[in-house]
DNA sequence: CTTTGTGCAAACGATTTGCAGGATG
DNA sequence: CATCCTGCAAATCGTTTGCACAAAG
């Protein structure tokens, strides 16, 4: 993968947030100041660090696609009431366990979504 | 929730299918042989039986929205190859607990989700 | 000079909305 | 008769694509 302005600037605003931001929000916040990224740019640059491995997809809501530049296991939390999304470290919860998976099924990877209330929502 | 024609065949279809639909592969099934529903009417229908708790979201994939008429905790598989998707049940999954989950965090439900590849696409 | 990336605008697909009947209570 | 539901079409939102040009190897 060529590195590119564009392409630089998406991974490292992500890499300076940790609030999964959408491709809108990450498009919103680099030209807040100066224009330095077209729309159609992010969504391939996106893709091009998605392909490369640098960042994934974090899909808990209807409808976008959030961003995530820690691709190390981890779980996610997301309140109910204003959307925040927060990671949970994978130790933090126990280990989880397959018995008697169908066999057949090959399990690659899992992760857990945990949906409850944040502090600031209480 | 007033039960329409509409409304019933959208929750029977989904109760009569393991394969948690999208909403535009719900009408074209109950549309299949004779016209019962318009597009619009399947969206608000789902959204009603969200509403009443009836079905639930089930968010697996980029861009649509799948539906499940299976309200109970349950963990979800998804095949990356073919993109099926297969309930797994509660108990197949040893008791997960959390540690030291951040105080203020509220915990309301969780689920997991499990990446791999189905026996077909073996 | 060939390949790859960018920007713009148009296209696309999933979902929502406005509005005019219809059915229900 | 007031409310809620349906169907149609248009609108909206996130994402993708086609194309011309610029940049990099």
């Amino acid at each position: 993968m060529r590195v590119t302005p564009q392409r630089f600037a998406v991974y490292s605003n992500l890499l300076s947030r940790k609030d999964h931001p959408t491709a809108e929000q990450i498009l919103t916040s680099l030209n807040k100041n100066s224009p330095t990224s077209s729309q159609a740019t992010i969504y391939s640059s996106l893709q091009a660090l998605k392909e490369v491995g640098l960042v994934r997809e974090v899909l808990l809501e209807e409808g976008v696609c959030r961003y995530d530049a820690n691709v190390l296991p981890h779980h996610h939390f997301r309140c109910g009431k204003c959307g925040c999304i927060e990671d949970i470290a994978w130790e933090q919860v126990e280990g989880i366990s397959f018995k008697e998976l169908r066999p057949g099924l090959t399990v690659e990877q899992y992760e857990l979504t945990i949906h409850g209330i944040c502090e600031r929502c209480q």
